[in-house]
DNA sequence: CCGACTTTTCGGAAATTTCTGAAGAGTCAG
DNA sequence: CTGACTCTTCAGAAATTTCCGAAAAGTCGG
């Protein structure tokens, strides 16, 4: 196989699973084409062409991505199009991501602590979850030097 | 402080969080109930009433929050509500439940791979996320281990 | 079994999210 | 400076998600 239409099935198919993962309908489709591409990089034109997608919707989920740090703007040489393309460690950024959600989860934890009284069972499991998390914020900083080792 | 109000707040607060985590809205604030009550167990309509919900919505949190194990029904000793109380591995749990969702992206770059030919670059970056899933997938089973070894 | 009470189910409404299309801003060649 | 082209912004439309409320179903004591 491996023709055209077997790409854009697994394309579509990724980008169901990245809307699963948190992203936003639009920029899981378009991170989709920036991995799919037979290109070293793509301008917005040729993503809402692939998409059959509106220009604005494309340039909204571009940006969306770049803040993310998940693409990278290219130096365009002798062209007014502006180019993208997938960062080298864009999946551990998108895993490092999620510590901002793993710290919020930790200080609301804490603020609960604060507002519950020493006898209250409500303080217990709130401060099982804060255990939990604290652990978790410990670990990845780990975990993720570890992933550094392992590519070189 | 420690009063009501501010127990109230905290609650909200942390559902806030939780529907940044990927939950529901109905179904994280029935966690914040789960979590900030000081009873050892309640029951949905008791749920309903603090949340100021219908008795409906409250019944489709409990469900979604049952099925994914964070929280348990209770034998109801001579009572015809059912009893739910948070279980202790909750948060365990809830991070654990994402496992699923790295596996898919592991698949989703397998099937890329797989629709790709040999010299794509499309190849090369679905093989870069492929071992970056790898990788995580290898090690959350050790991380968990850590944490309930912590645990003990 | 019946009656009182609680929970679940489900169709439709409400609210939110997401996308489009058009207008405007930016950029480069000539 | 002008014209051609591309990207961005934003208000409104479309689609999806989420919630409520009524009716059905389940459960327990009597």
């Amino acid at each position: 196989m491996n023709d055209r239409y077997e790409q854009w099935q697994a394309a579509e198919r990724l980008a169901l699973t990245l809307i699963e993962g948190g992203l936003q309908r639009m920029a899981a489709r378009t991170l989709a084409v920036f991995l799919f591409t037979d290109q070293d990089s793509v301008t917005a034109g040729e993503i809402a062409n692939r998409l059959e997608a509106s220009a604005g919707s494309v340039s909204g989920a571009i940006k969306s991505l770049a803040t993310v740090g998940l693409i990278e703007r290219l130096p365009s040489p002798g062209s007014r199009r502006e180019h993208y393309r997938l960062r080298d460690d864009a999946w551990a950024t998108l895993f490092t991501s999620q510590n901002t959600v793993i710290q919020a989860m930790l200080q609301a934890a804490a603020a609960g602590i604060a507002a519950t009284d020493e006898g209250d069972p409500a303080r217990q499991r709130l401060a099982q979850m804060h255990v939990f998390y604290e652990f978790l914020l410990g670990e990845l900083p780990a975990l993720l030097h570890r992933w550094h080792q392992q590519t070189r």
